[in-house]
DNA sequence: TGCGTCATGTAAGGAGTTACATGATTTA
DNA sequence: TAAATCATGTAACTCCTTACATGACGCA
């Protein structure tokens, strides 16, 4: 149940309607939980069904801008998910288990298959430094900047991980087929 | 749709009946996707009427075991698998959406939460260890066998990054609230 | 014959994805 | 007034999760 606390952080940093929501998950909190404007809406429903969120007084029609803002129970829900018990999912990976697969029925043509892979993380890779560089410049960091750029740097390592292990396996794949 | 090709894999290695491929999916190909049985049970029978896989003789009635192989077509379309165009997933994690809502509502509890997670983290870094201990001691290996190496190692990587992350960003929490 | 275990399955619901529908506003 | 765009929404489907149901077999 992780979309709905991430409605709410996004709209507790500022009230948004649905579609400003949607965009703002393309980025920033996106890179870690997306979500998609169907998702959006019907979350932001229950919500405010829920009594976690209000809409903004005005809009009684369709095709109408509507604005949420977070209530004091919405705060404290996500106050108490904060620090919930919640163990870490496994690790669930489609390209690992195409190379476990690999191993059974062999390995043609998944050489560029994984260049591909490493492109696309070189890039992402690219685009948090870019982050870093522009939001955490200074060597002195206000405490909630601190934990901001941690999870920047979760991001950071986690691509860094990818590129190093790609050119690592491709460097020992044999060069057609399996 | 990376269940059903799991599977395959699993019966390639070795034809199984249902719970068999349960028990499996707790180690080895489970570490990276995991799958109850109920999943397990019904993608079975959706591969058989697909053609993929069929039952080995026998057993009409219920509660008895029944043991499926791979077809023809079920390694065929395993291999066209193993290649295909799949953009990487982005990162969906909880845990750092967590870090995220606390930047705005504060980490009081976090840090036990990120304690316990370092632990799990560290548990499962061990049981890796452990199994690239036994199951790739030598300097020299096969070609098949080194695939598998990569991608035990991309485990290994992944709960060293866990272990890393979790120790620096706890060691720059504040010790009560936030 | 009753109990535990092996083994396969059903039912219901949550969460995400893809495709499509509809109303309001801007602008050419 | 026609088209493009902004904005909100429906519908249908797949996948995963949790809880429960049922049959067969061994054994005390």
């Amino acid at each position: 149940m992780s979309l709905p606390h991430a409605i709410l952080t996004a709209l507790l940093e500022k009230p948004s309607s649905g579609l400003e929501l949607t965009r703002r998950f393309d980025k920033s909190i996106g890179f870690f939980w997306s979500a998609t404007h169907q998702q959006i809406y019907r979350e932001l429903n229950r919500l405010e069904r829920d009594g976690l969120i209000h809409a903004l007084p005005q809009p009684p029609s369709r095709g109408q801008r509507k604005e949420y803002e977070v209530l004091a129970a919405g705060r404290a829900e996500l106050t108490r998910w904060v620090a919930e018990n919640q163990d870490p999912k496994p690790i669930r990976d489609p390209l690992l288990l195409r190379l476990r697969a690999a191993t059974v029925v062999g390995s043609g043509g998944l050489a560029d298959e994984l260049r591909r892979h490493l492109g696309l993380h070189r890039q992402q890779l690219a685009l948090y430094e870019e982050i870093e560089r522009h939001d955490f410049p200074a060597e002195e960091e206000a405490d909630e900047n601190r934990l901001q750029h941690h999870i920047l740097r979760a991001g950071l390592s986690l691509e860094t991980f990818w590129v190093e292990w790609l050119t690592r396996t491709l460097a020992d794949l044999p060069p057609e087929g399996g």
